[in-house]
Parts: C-alpha cells; sequence; structure tokens
DNA sequence: CTAATTTAGGACAACGGAGTCGTAAATCTT
DNA sequence: AAGATTTACGACTCCGTTGTCCTAAATTAG
C-alpha cells in the first residue's frame, strides 16, 4: 500500500467534509459511519489533520469538525504530507539514505523524474478538484460509500 | 517507505550478483557482508528470488546463489513483482478493491497514468542498466557501499 | 446547574514486517 | 566415510501500524 490507511482515511474524510460542512461542523461519527471506518480510530486521524492546520474541531453538541479553509485551497499533498509526512515525495527507492545527484543510487534518474510528476499532481489536485470528481456518477470515495447516491439521496 | 526492505534487499543483490557471478556461485554470507544485510533475513529474500525462478542457488562449499537468466533479461519489475508482489502496479492509491474505470475513485485518473509510467520505467530497466549505472564513479548501491571502489577495489 | 453530546487522549490488544537464532539438508574436500 | 561449508527453514523476538475501549474535557440544551 503506497499510503498508509490512516492517510487513506484522511483523504477520504477530508472530502467528504468538503462535501458536507457548508452549515456547519460535520461529527465524526457521522464521518465514520458513513465512510465503514472505526470510529475511534478515525478521531485520531482527524485530530492530526486539525493539529496540522487543515481542519478545525469543536467539541459538545453539534459539534464536529470542518475544513480551515477552503476546498481549493487544500492540496492533496497537503493531507499526504500532514499524515503520512513527505518521505513520499523525496525518499529514495533503494531507502538509502540523502538521495540527491551527489549521492545517486542505481534508480535514481527514473525515480526523481516519477516522484517529481507525482509530487505536481499531489500539489495540484485539490479537495475541490477530488470532491468535483467524486461527485460524477459511480466515483467510489470508500468501499461502499458513492459519493453521488449519497449527496441528497438521489442526485441521478 | 514504496518498497519493503525485502524487496529493496533483493534488488541490491541481484545487482551485485550481476556483477560477480561471472566466475560461479555467490554465497549469500559475502553478499550480505558487504551490503551490511542480515545473513538470515538476506538468506530468505533470495529464497523467495529463486523460488521466482530468478536465481538459481547451490548448496556446499563454493556454493551460493548466481543469476537464472541473462542480467538483461531481469527487469526491475520482475524484481519488485516477486517480493513484494504486483500490487504496487495495480492497486487503487485509496486502497479501494477493484481499481478500474467501472469503479473508479476520485484519484484514479492520475494515479492510473502515473502507475502505468512506473510499471512502463520497471520493466524496461534491466539488471544491466541498474549494474551499468550503478558501475559509474559515485553511485551507490547500498547506504555504505560504492560499486565502483569495489569491483576490483579501485577502478578509478 | 444538570445532563447529554462530542472531541481529546491514554492504555492496550492484534497483526504483520523486520530481524535473530538454531537446526536440518545438501554438497564439496580430504 | 568424516568433517567443513553453505543454503533451507522453522521458531522466536521486536516494533510500528491498525484497531478497540475507556475516561477526561469542552460545550450545548433544557
Ligand atoms: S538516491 Fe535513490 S532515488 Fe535518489
Ligand atoms: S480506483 Fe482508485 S486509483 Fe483506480
Amino acid at each position: 500500500m503506497i499510503l498508509s490507511k490512516s492517510c487513506i482515511y484522511g483523504i477520504q474524510s477530508a472530502i467528504y467534509v468538503a462535501a458536507h460542512d457548508a452549515d456547519g461542523y460535520v461529527s465524526i461519527s457521522q464521518i465514520a459511519s458513513e465512510l465503514q471506518i472505526s470510529f475511534h480510530f478515525l478521531t485520531k486521524v482527524l485530530q492530526q489533520l486539525t493539529q496540522e492546520g487543515i481542519m478545525n474541531s469543536y467539541r459538545g453538541p453539534r459539534g464536529g469538525v470542518a475544513l480551515a479553509k477552503g476546498s481549493a485551497d487544500v492540496s492533496l499533498y497537503d493531507l499526504i504530507a500532514a499524515i503520512d509526512g513527505t518521505a513520499i515525495f523525496t525518499e529514495c527507492m533503494l531507502g538509502l539514505p540523502g538521495c540527491g545527484v551527489a549521492e545517486p543510487c542505481p534508480a535514481h534518474d527514473h525515480w526523481t523524474k516519477l516522484r517529481v510528476e507525482l509530487t505536481g499532481i499531489a500539489k495540484r489536485l485539490s479537495l475541490k478538484d477530488l470532491g468535483d470528481k467524486a461527485s460524477e456518477l459511480n466515483v467510489r470515495l470508500a468501499k461502499e460509500f458513492r459519493y453521488a447516491t449519497s449527496q441528497t439521496n438521489g442526485l441521478k
């Protein structure tokens, strides 16, 4: 798995929240049950996102989490970096310390080229882009969760 | 880490063996000490490579492992597939089951494009290519192992 | 003020990857 | 045939990720 489970949960939740926090906070229990993620586990993942300034959280009745910025201002890169860190965007393919032209491994040239592309895509893809994509028909957000059929329950 | 430690060890060892098995088998203990990998652990990794038909092994004095085919006929893809499996080349970025156009996730388009590139690079890069690259000056094969300075100990 | 709701956070179990160690099996050397 | 060498393989430990559960703190509703 290229991304950790925590990271995947964070991305899915962010997309979900982006579509549902228009009128206030979205409760973590709602996200967890819709996306079929363990509630307590998701709690910790979203805590990381709030600590990184990507989300705001609020306790008490009608509390929950909400995006700290507009969905167009949060990139996939931000989400991955907040949870899994930036290693995936900078690390040597063979796991050697200090990837760079000064100390390249045999796969360096090809790998860095691919990494640069990945980084570019991740930085350009905003939460809004992902949400728009997800709202198209038949696009899945989680295993048993189709964005389109749940938005207003039958957007068609 | 994009590749498992086992996989990285397997790749490094394969490059090493490709350069050293001209006159017979290379012992695993030699590979392990040169590349600074745990001997017993490496033993199991290389067992996988022999079971997958990438290497031949031979027991007894002057035994060890050797490539089953020419180094130009073993691709990086073969090595990764043999140890980590093909998930990295086929799996959904969000870990959803059944990645495909029929059931895409929001990141599908960009991710598959990148995956296809990765697959192409891995399939085109042969052990020979990697070995040639590694034999260039200053190219690392492992953390404390420079190919060029160990080949004949001072190739310059 | 009290009770209900909801996030925060600690303790702990389950699991798999990584690594260690001991013994068996094959093969060569003498 | 005996002993040395080297891979094969099973049992075990260690540790980070994932997941469960319980309690504390903040906040709202009545
Ligand atoms: S040094 Fe290995 S990818 Fe750069
Ligand atoms: S379905 Fe997620 S990458 Fe294809």
